[in-house]
DNA sequence: TGTACATCAGTGAACGCGCGTTCACTGATGTAC
DNA sequence: TGTACATCAGTGAACGCGCGTTCACTGATGTAC
């Protein structure tokens, strides 16, 4: 890491590595501008050169976030191909792996209270980001007879909540409120039973 | 409301009253006790003669959603009896119709970063709250094959997570994260197929 | 019922602090000739 | 290759602000006699 005087040579992601890793320790509010340019090695005022403020820096990290969770989602669903029910249950995994693997993008996306809607940049790739889950729901509802089958965003709905709550309930070291199973383990038999009520996989499997 | 001159009258529930608000409408982290004295007609000092501090306060906000909520899941855990199913969802229920009832001590309690541990008292009511729910699980569990049952803390987990994922992207103004359905028939119709998938319900149910 | 006094719940001024943001500046880099 | 100069990324001092917390105080309340 060449330390060079006066010209830091990438700043801008310098400082929202920095950002993320306070985010992921301080919370989204106890982050705090000043701290993520002193953590870069850097003046206040020299976030300025690159952002226009405290708020873009987290909008910024969130960007990312979503654009890795993306491909994240993209790259499992691709995986889990040919077959619907494992490229649907890739997707859920990855969820979570995400969650784990990038805690600061996590909190930055979903508890850092910025609007997705504010940069249609932000609104694309969050959309994206859905879109994979959506898309592997609606192949999946294919195999449930037409007549019973409930709307696939409903069942992507589903599935994204299951995995957001036991993301933030088991996954996260939530203070004193200890997993009594491993959170994996939580969503991997959490998303088989409710395929199995779907009729997707049969019983006694 | 007879507006004393000098003395409050009952300052100390008026300040997390104001706490609760300024919660819900500010975040965990948004909240300030200069705020809430301010909305409660007093002295950022005279907070100190009812509480040790800030995190102080925001601990007895939590504590008394727990106490809140714990009533809340027992009552509802009680009048879906003796049908073990009823009482179970009753009480998934009672969760959703908590967080939306009472946002404010909802994000004292799950969002606001204090630990549950931080007293015995607190811990207690989050105990109390957690039990109710098992209860109905593990009461539910009992119409499950023994060989082929799941832990019943384990599903209650499940619907636990559901509950709060449902509530955290669709049940709150998540910013320009619009539900596609009511959160509450998401909730129900998530159950309602977990449940299938436990084989407690019929399918053609 | 009236007075003296202890108790207690509030005041208001002060503190040190770190925040986000602005500004004129200066040192380093890169390009033109 | 060397010099002049424009561009740009950083500095550092300053700002006004609201925060949580402390302290000596004072006004109101309630009790004893």
């Amino acid at each position: 890491m060449p330390k060079r005087g006066y010209h830091h040579g990438n700043l801008r992601q310098a400082l929202i590595d920095a950002a993320l890793e306070l985010i992921e320790a301080r919370g989204p509010m106890g982050f705090t501008l000043s701290e993520a340019a002193k953590q870069a090695g850097v003046t206040p005022a020299a976030v300025y050169r690159h952002f226009e403020g405290r708020e873009d820096l987290i909008a910024e990290a969130a960007l990312q976030g979503y654009e890795i969770f993306g491909d994240l989602m993209q790259y499992a669903y691709d995986k889990g191909q040919p077959s619907a029910l494992s490229a649907f249950t890739a997707t859920g995994r990855a969820y979570l792996a995400f969650a784990g693997k990038y805690p600061g993008h996590y909190i930055a996306m979903f508890e850092s209270g910025i609007s997705v809607n504010r940069t249609p940049e932000l609104a694309a790739a969050a959309t994206r980001a859905n879109d994979v889950l959506e898309k592997a729901a609606t192949d999946l509802s294919q195999h449930i007879p037409a007549d019973k089958r409930p709307p696939a965003s409903m069942f992507s709905a589903h599935i994204w909540a299951l995995s957001h709550g036991v993301v933030e309930l088991f996954a996260r070291n939530s203070p004193g409120r200890a997993s009594p199973f491993p959170a994996d383990d939580l969503l991997e038999t959490g998303i088989g039973i409710y395929l199995r009520g779907l009729g997707l996989i049969s019983p006694d499997d």
